[in-house]
DNA sequence: GAGGCTAGGCTAACACTGTTAGCCGCTCAG
DNA sequence: CTGAGCGGCTAACAGTGTTAGCCTAGCCTC
């Protein structure tokens, strides 16, 4: 049975409007990323996959910064769809559910994933709420604001290690996914628990947390 | 009491040779790269605050990657030292004694820790060896290399996420780190207690694995 | 149908990047 | 005293994002 209180989803943002060669371009730009990389995708290059100078791209885009941000949006929407699915679907196990989701996803587009956390682009001119949206679904999962957001750390971070081939050689990336999804999911029964409990006896549960540097 | 069978801490490896003018154009390159970020660091102003010019760089350093690797090393270096130091003067809480250093190093040195995480550099010309000596305490941490490994991903997930403010407005990010360090703890905890009661028992611990997809 | 507007291409250019080739003076060892 | 080489220099190249200005094809309005 679902617990009390359980949050609802979030509305997903609409996408930005853009016209339709526009899209184009970004489509292409996307492939191209993902060939060659961020680095490797550069304006001239884009032109060239187009059939088009790159001065010409400026007619369709404010420039490089605003086509990241164009694949970045992509990135995080089809992140926020594959999570929220994932939570949706299995409600009873939520935690490797979103795991999974997450890492599948990230897989699939390694450089847009690359790219959308990449820390050095204009994440500001991202489209309003959407990051939060992609995010939600760790919440969703762990029904308490500050173990989802360590939840989505750890996705973060084992991902992008992952990515980079960073884990010593010869181990397993999917143990580490498994240990970090069993010690969460440990942490959100105990959570569920408490929080039980402090209902019972009309505590909140802030005064039950515990004192750790 | 400290248990059976705790791990040793590996022997510190020995920092690369480098001349003395080559260690002068390295810390400079440090301060800018901390004051101008990863972009702004380029061959020329790093020439213009040593009173040189760009070209006369590569009379001691063999380009910009070479550069990046050796302030990557002292990156490393010092996180290495933090994290051994961390986990050797608190043995007993470790798990919130590491990702404290962590967190407290990356903190004072963001733009160094994001190059030192930055995916895209030449980590294979890394001293050998070093990667791996500066997250051992993860695992001298937490007894159990996958969890040691999910441990480092969710500091570096976390790490990441605050130093590039991508955590919701207004949310304490502190909160984030001690929920993950309770996580992990709790793992450690159950994972030091299982291991006893199989040696007790004579069963590998493999035997009692979750299966969790 | 004629005239004007504009979307969407083009070339040329600018400032900047890392990097290499080749030159030259100073210092120091033999 | 002389040669070697360390460590600076200038000039240049290819590649980057980006802007200015030109031009043409198609559409809209009168």
């Amino acid at each position: 049975m679902v617990t009390v209180g359980s949050p609802r989803p979030s509305p997903r943002p609409t996408p930005r409007k853009r016209t339709p060669r526009a899209r184009e371009i970004i489509a292409t730009a996307r492939s191209l990323l993902e060939a060659l990389g961020r680095d490797g995708l550069t304006m001239r290059r884009l032109g060239d996959g187009l059939g088009i100078r790159a001065a010409s791209l400026y007619k369709h885009l404010d420039g490089r910064a605003d086509l990241e941000v164009a694949l970045a949006e992509t990135g995080l929407d089809e992140m926020g769809v594959a999570l929220h699915a994932a939570v949706a679907r299995s409600p009873e196990d939520p935690v490797p559910a979103v795991l999974g989701a997450y890492r599948a996803t990230g897989l699939a587009h390694p450089e847009l994933y690359r790219l959308v956390t990449a820390g050095s682009f204009p994440r500001a001119r991202l489209l309003p709420g959407l990051e939060a949206w992609a995010g939600e679904p760790f919440f969703l999962a762990v029904h308490e604001p500050y173990l989802a957001q360590a939840l989505w750390s750890f996705a973060h971070g084992t991902m992008i290690l992952e990515l980079d081939r960073r884990f010593l050689d010869g181990s397993d990336p999917d143990r580490a996914w498994r240990a970090g999804a069993a010690a969460f999911d440990a942490a959100r029964v105990a959570g569920r628990d408490t929080a039980h409990r402090a209902r019972a006896s009309r505590q909140p549960p802030e005064a039950r947390e515990t004192a750790g540097g």
